[in-house]
DNA sequence: GACGTGTTGAGTCTTACGTCA
DNA sequence: TGTGACGTAAGACTCAACACG
């Protein structure tokens, strides 16, 4: 099913603005930073005795998000190598680096399938409503069929037999068929239908089409 | 200042995949 | 060649610290 645009690159080219930055004025000032990441490449094994103080949260500098989130653009994973070589850059740990990608990835992936809801809600809600247009639409022209036919014979003068609407079966058009008497002095040896005015094909037989969202 | 909420760094478990005996 | 054990990387789920209104 060909319903979203083309994905390939809307992952990778989701930019997510980092919220960290505008919702977090009062970042830990250079010292502090300082202090912040000797801690971060410190603490190595804190986490895993449990009886040491509580793990202060690490909160990345704009510098730090700037380069991860660059870093994030051109790929979104990391060989060990490359990891390595990020940490030192960032005077974090691998295993930090390695934990924000992981984290990126995550959330990149959550907000695209987000998008991906929203897309599909409002495609159902365009859907539904071309959907109660045709049934509308359908019943208008039952509503026709049964209704005296208005065609006269152009040779009697007197009103044709009732039309009849039909459905083609290949290109699903609604037909409207009036069997005259003419048609019927040439039926004799079977039964044909002469489309003599076809509704819109804009209409019942539009195409499905893709809601421009 | 307490509280609810959103953000985000990090821990843990699961799963998929490759390697090797 | 098939198979189970093992290591590794990535994802899923979750928690907790923190900022903000």
């Amino acid at each position: 099913m060909a319903v979203f645009p083309p994905t390939g690159s809307s992952s990778l080219e989701l930019t997510i603005s980092v919220p960290g930055f505008s919702s977090y004025p009062s970042l830990p000032n250079s010292s502090d930073q300082e202090e912040w990441m000797t801690a971060g490449m410190e603490d190595e094994e804190d986490s895993s005795n449990g009886s040491g103080p509580p793990r202060k949260k690490l909160r990345l500098t704009k510098e730090q998000s700037r380069l991860l989130e660059e870093s994030f653009r051109q790929h979104h994973t990391l060989n060990p190598k490359q990891k390595e070589a990020l940490a030192m850059q960032l005077k974090l740990r691998p295993r930090q680096v390695e934990v924000w990608f992981q984290n990126r990835r995550a959330r990149s992936k959550l907000k695209q399938t987000e998008m991906e809801c929203e897309y599909l809600k409002r495609w159902f809600g365009s859907l539904t409503e071309q959907n109660r247009r045709l049934q509308r639409e359908v019943e208008e022209l039952r509503a026709m069929k049964v209704g005296p036919p208005t065609v006269l014979s152009p040779h009697s003068c007197e009103p044709l037999p009732a039309s009849t609407l039909t459905m083609c079966p290949r290109c699903e058009r609604v037909t409207t068929t009036t069997t005259t008497t003419l048609d019927r002095d040439r039926d004799r040896g079977g039964p044909t239908k002469t489309n003599i005015s076809s509704a819109p094909a804009t209409t019942l037989s539009s195409k499905v089409a893709t809601p421009a969202l």
